[in-house]
DNA sequence: CGCCTTAACCTGTAAGACAGGTCTGGGAAT
DNA sequence: ATTCCCAGACCTGTCTTACAGGTTAAGGCG
């Protein structure tokens, strides 16, 4: 099997050769049309055709699995990848843990996000993703004594509901929201000391759910903000910026 | 420099040896408390220490590398890198060029964030911004009679406003897109055959820009989304889901 | 005709080598 | 003493060779 456009490596795009070899493997994958599923060549093919060490097809390959647009496994040849809600999360994270993004500028985006995603699901969910996106409000409601598996749930809660808003764009940024998410969400529920605030913050997402199942995009929307601005004024009231 | 939390490679996260060394490394950095620019232990070094080939490591940089995660250039030390606007482009180039992503569904997402950022940049914007902003719009206007030109200015105009908004979070979402824009662009501009419906569409990014600069967050709400369901009528209206 | 074995193929990893870019300490010049 | 410059040490980018172990597919056997 033949790289599309493939000279033994002019000067192409990036300075190194790395580079030049991810920018081959992607536009073959365009320029053949690969849909999710489909096989690359093997790495020896690959690096006959350019002209370079199965090292630098390697690193290519390596990279291009790091952003989830192909996936690997040993022995089987390199698959082109479907749409992973968690390729972008290590770059949020990376962001969190580096002080260049605060966990209110996520909360900010998020809101942002997800009025419009609960209002979306509450016009396109299934009548499956309806079921689920209630019990996981459910779970949340029995798990409030276990504070690692109310935040499961609660991951699962926005991550089903952008699902059901039957875009994989929103998907795509809720998900990468869910690595920081996973780290800092302790820090919110520990602000919330008074047993009816933890109820609260859970009841709210019951009336998400209820909102959905029922199909009235207002009220969804309505109760995720509300949602969003109690957990940023949670998050104000214990100093978090 | 000794790596954080690096006994010679446990069973650690993945099932392969440079998902670890991966994992390593942003542990490294988010225990050692690395900021931007600060550099990382040698290839030879995390090789050694990791008890891994330095081919493993090289793989493991390259992928954060791809990320953006951390910075490589040659003879240099790797660096912590400083957030990329670019980094998450590719995952979105590769759901639109496999057709998991449509074009429609991008505008929809970026209608949801952009009308937020139009707002937040009319409120947050520096004095420089909102001249940078202004000018986009300028040379949109003398650069009607060169599509390439225009679409690169309509790029730069999205994202200034991102950044005038003060959270990078929207940067790296509206960059996202950026590269999939500059693949779909021209079939946009395509639908719009008459003068006058381009003299609109050029005239509302003006429109934009002079509510945010007279700090008027409502006004740049509502011509941002005029803007988009400009855009969308157009793509439906050429065939386009 | 179907099942199973096996050889060919492919990926994961290691080790060694070398070219060329980068950095740093120490000597030379001021 | 201070500044400038350079050589050697260090580091990354790349190639080659080698081998273990998983996967696949072609034949051969039942």
């Amino acid at each position: 099997m033949r790289l599309m456009g493939a000279e033994p490596m002019a000067e192409e795009e990036a300075g190194t050769r790395v580079g030049a070899v991810m920018g081959a493997l992607t536009r073959h994958i365009r320029l053949q049309e690969l849909s999710p599923g489909d096989r690359l060549p093997s790495e020896t093919d690959i690096a006959k055709e350019l002209g370079v060490s199965r090292a630098v097809v390697r690193e290519a390959f390596q990279s291009l699995a790091a952003m989830r647009l192909i996936d690997l496994s040993a022995g089987k040849r390199a698959t082109v990848a479907a749409l992973d809600f968690s390729a972008m999360s290590p770059v949020i994270e990376h962001g969190v843990s580096t002080d260049q993004i605060t966990i209110h500028q996520i909360y900010d985006v998020r809101r942002t996000i997800e009025t419009r995603t609960s209002a979306l699901a509450a016009l396109r969910r299934s009548d499956e993703q309806a079921k689920n996106i209630c019990r996981f409000a459910t779970l949340m409601a029995a798990a409030m004594e276990r504070p690692a598996g109310l935040m499961e749930h609660d991951l699962a809660f926005h991550l089903e509901i952008a699902k059901a808003a039957r875009n994989p764009v929103f998907s795509l940024i809720v998900g990468a929201f869910e690595g920081a998410t996973r780290q800092t969400w302790p820090i919110g529920w520990r602000t919330r000391t008074l047993v009816e605030d933890q109820h609260r913050m859970v009841g709210i997402h019951a009336d998400i759910a209820e909102a959905i199942r029922a199909g009235d995009p207002i009220a969804a929307q309505k109760h995720m903000a509300l949602h969003f601005d109690e957990s940023i004024r949670a998050l104000l009231a214990a100093g978090i910026s």
